[in-house]
DNA sequence: AATGTCCCCAACCGCCGCAGC
DNA sequence: GGCTGCGGCGGTTGGGGACAT
């Protein structure tokens, strides 16, 4: 089994191990995404001066460092969502997470393996539960056409609802239209897109159990609360990061005809 | 006080799907 | 259709705090 760490001289780590970030790296990284945004974790860590791979960046912004992400404990309620959906979706952590905001997979993942597995086993309540969406899922699944399983509907990648003009599956409803102008992104896969598609993914999940009126699932999507990345991209002080180029941004950006680049202030503007 | 053990959780790893070329 | 690069996901590892001996 481990030991205590210790230094040379005898004393304690402080908690902080070669491959745990420092605060100064967590720094770094913020202050490079509320400049900059995320556009490449690949090329992010040799821009914002970080010896992390960009995947070690992701993660740590994802868990860790996004401004939305809930920290401490988790309530009686959380539990029971993850051990409901746990039930229902297995170990599809990052499916689980999207039923609740804040929580990272991650997070979820160690939390079930610490606390929630042994109760996960005899825990019958979440059998009504199950039967309640499989149910549900049944009777929309009646309303349609084609012959996806119930599971299929419930956890699809692209949204079921018509009349979508988003970009990549993210229905241009003026508030998320305005949210994505905003956020510094470079695909669909990039978080913060990724994130009000999950957002939107989830609320079209529990649609899909709530409602099988088309007018009211429209509605209810615009009405989506969203999470805002303003408050991370405003400009500050340049802390000497490499910026992207202009022409890369141009290249990945110019899917968004209202966004353009502001050369003199490195920062997009409507 | 020193040592051993348990266990949480941050971080890593490898695989996969997707998009662009 | 194949290749490449990228991001996302789930399984696993191991650092280290808390507690026991």
């Amino acid at each position: 089994m481990m030991m205590m760490k210790k230094t040379s001289d005898g004393e304690k780590m402080h908690g902080r191990s070669r491959t745990s970030w420092s605060p100064e790296e967590d720094q770094k990284l913020k202050a490079y995404i509320k400049r900059y945004g995320i556009w490449n974790w690949n090329q992010m860590p040799e821009a914002s001066g970080l010896t992390r791979s960009g995947k070690s960046c992701r993660l740590r912004w994802m868990n860790y460092l996004r401004p939305d992400i809930k920290r401490g404990n988790f309530s009686h309620e959380d539990q029971e969502t993850i051990l409901k959906w746990h039930e229902l979706l297995g170990n599809r952590w990052s499916a689980i997470a999207a039923k609740l905001p804040g929580r990272s997979d991650n997070e979820i993942k160690n939390y079930w393996h610490a606390h929630l597995k042994k109760r996960g086993k005899k825990n019958s309540s979440s059998t009504t539960f199950i039967s309640e969406m499989v149910k549900t899922s049944e009777e929309v699944e009646a309303n349609k056409n084609d012959s996806s399983g119930s599971q299929d509907l419930l956890l699809s990648d692209s949204p079921k609802v018509p009349n979508m003009d988003g970009i990549k599956g993210i229905p241009t409803s003026p508030q998320i239209y305005m949210s994505t102008n905003v956020i510094s992104s470079s695909s669909s896969t990039d978080p913060p897109v990724e994130d009000v598609r999950n957002q939107y993914m989830i609320d079209q999940d529990e649609i899909n159990c709530s409602s099988s009126n088309p007018s009211e699932i429209i509605q209810s999507i615009w009405e989506l609360p969203y999470f805002s990345f303003q408050e991370i991209f405003m400009p500050e002080t340049d802390p000497g990061f490499m910026a992207p180029t202009p022409a890369r941004w141009h290249q990945e950006y110019s899917m968004y005809p209202d966004v353009c680049y502001d050369a003199g202030h490195e920062f997009w503007v409507n």
